[in-house]
DNA sequence: TGTACATCAGTGAACGCGCGTTCACTGATGTAC
DNA sequence: TGTACATCAGTGAACGCGCGTTCACTGATGTAC
């Protein structure tokens, strides 16, 4: 049956969303085409009518992914700089809900693989991310706070993706720990301590 | 045809080298049983006389990938401590070469959605290369130089991550090269470097 | 040591299933008059 | 504004393919005598 404009355009939309939760929760081959016009209330079949594959849908939902919860990170953290970001970022919140976080750490190292659309849109929203982030942080020169901004990068997804990986709780939680305390303060050469890291002040997007 | 005890058990051998070459460069959904018996020299029909599932030599492929080459590394390291090993790991050779480099940068961000098999078999892994690298680390106290190992870690393997990611050559290079700057020199708060990253002194495992 | 037989590593066809994609169809929407 | 028709968003069956796994079979190995 035929539907309104707005409702299709409305559709699709939801078709997108839902596609940047469920390849964060399952992976971009944990989660079929049906699955995903399901969870957006439509049949699979209406799925072509909307985009030329499924790695098109891939691509758009990965931008959305990016754009959506690094904005809201770097939104919520705008007074408190850097450490405030990695204050966000690295909670046990967001280590254990894979389906809204950050989509570097959910599908990092998938990304390699994928085809050229995905990875192109990927690599934008990463840029505009970096761009962002260089705003941030403090630093001499602009090269110097990019720089930061690189390996701050790396050291937020890489703990993410460990902890993460990991099958132990207890040592899940010394990486996230381990990672807020080296990347989060200023002083960095601290001895370790015990931040909260269990809950976050913004509920992550 | 029947064969020799020790050449059935060579071919065991094969097929896990093989595997833990192909799923680190195609990814677990990326490469089938076939492939891996083929790429063995065997044919898919005689797998399950070797393995209880495609899962469990994931396990085993896995725990071998992360042994075989963070000994290398740290072994080459030994002398030149954690910046040696920063050096090593973040390379363009490494970054290039996804079969034979560090198993949590090719496949982190699946693990946490693999079967407990392989997830106990990877934690297992991780565990003994922090404990080996907390070894290498300098720091006042043993929690100190753990932390530092687990932060460096997370360091490097977003890094590599996100240089394999990311479909721009200059942007790679960038980020491999803050991620050196960052966390591969003890004096951290220098301004960026244009130190070598496009090959390694060792030709990595 | 030599022979006869049981064992079992490896082969290749087959099964069942899920996936990405296609297609004929439906019926409400949008448009021409 | 009202009517008749063309459009097209969404449906659900179907197709082709590849995958993990099973199984009857083969023939060299290992063993009992």
């Amino acid at each position: 049956m035929k539907v309104t404009r707005e409702q299709a355009e409305a559709n699709r939309q939801k078709v997108v969303d839902a596609a940047s939760a469920l390849f964060r929760k399952h992976g971009f081959d944990g989660v079929g085409v049906a699955d995903i016009m399901k969870a957006a209330g439509l049949t699979h079949g209406g799925f072509y009518g909307h985009f030329d594959s499924k790695d098109h849908l891939a691509a758009e939902a990965c931008s959305r992914a990016i754009r959506r919860s690094w904005e809201a990170w770097i939104n919520a953290s705008s007074e408190g700089g850097s450490d405030a970001i990695v204050g966000n970022y690295l909670t046990s919140n967001h280590r254990n809900d894979h389906a809204h976080g950050c989509l570097f750490a959910a599908l990092g190292s998938d990304i390699a693989r994928q085809p050229r659309v995905v990875r192109r849109a990927v690599t934008e929203g990463f840029r505009g991310t970096i761009e962002r982030l260089t705003r941030l942080i403090p630093g001499r020169s602009a090269a110097a706070r990019r720089q930061r901004a690189l390996a701050t990068m790396s050291g937020l997804v890489g703990a993410l993706i460990l902890s993460r990986a990991v099958d132990d709780p207890k040592l899940s939680d010394d990486i996230l720990q381990a990672a807020t305390n080296t990347f989060g303060h200023t002083a960095k050469n601290s001895s370790p301590r015990r931040a909260m890291i269990t809950s976050s002040p913004l509920n992550f997007p």
